[in-house]
DNA sequence: ATTTATTATCGTAATATTGCAATATACAAA
DNA sequence: TTTGTATATTGCAATATTACGATAATAAAT
């Protein structure tokens, strides 16, 4: 099989996932922090900053923004990225209701 | 390749990546989602929340333990999962962190 | 002791991900 | 027009993920 069964779940569960997973990795959380302490950056600033090759990190930037959390757009001969606010709200979102009907000490664990 | 260098990464940039990571399956989001629902449950209740095989079940299950994200505890001949607050509140902080930053409009994007 | 219920593990197949080098594309400047 | 700069795409290899059926392991119930 290796295929998500994806049309058997809710769009926002879909939706979710797919941000989630689009963090779901050490270079694309870098990337993420390196956009949070410089606002905006191009992909040869990523370059010089992670230990990953032109191809790989054009690969990891595509993904966050396909993933609706970065977006890129152009500016002369390069391509300016920065954080895009809507959907890491929905990250939040969802993790502050987890933490949060945790943190009442409402559940009854094992 | 197809091997992660996790090796370049700080601690807690590969700790928040293998976290994400686990939440980014819409099984997984949904196991989540029922955990906030139930409070507690056993695999085979999902066997019958999801449109799954129990033994794919049971590999989720064990991602999300592995993650920190959900822990369970032998109680018979069964096993009671239930949520974990420790590492929800990790991906709480970072995506806080994020949103934040951007809601204050510090950001200068493209 | 045997059956039943619950979960984990193993083996397998299909697909996805990660990463790089090489190449292609696009634009600016000389 | 050529050169340089920045990014994207393609092709490839290694590894990981997803899912299932079959089987094992465990404990409770009959």
């Amino acid at each position: 099989m290796g295929l998500t069964k994806t049309e058997q779940y809710s769009k926002m569960q879909n939706e979710l996932a797919v941000i989630l997973k689009a963090l779901g990795h050490p270079a694309r959380i870098a990337i993420v922090e390196y956009l949070l302490k410089v606002d905006q950056c191009i992909c040869n600033d990523l370059v010089e900053e992670l230990p990953l090759s032109q191809s790989t990190i054009s690969q990891h930037l595509l993904e966050l923004k396909q993933a609706g959390i970065i977006q890129g757009t152009i500016e002369g001969n390069s391509k300016c990225y920065c954080l895009q606010k809507q959907n890491l709200a929905k990250v939040m979102k969802f993790v502050s209701k987890c933490v949060s009907s945790l943190s009442l000490d409402k559940i009854k664990c094992c």
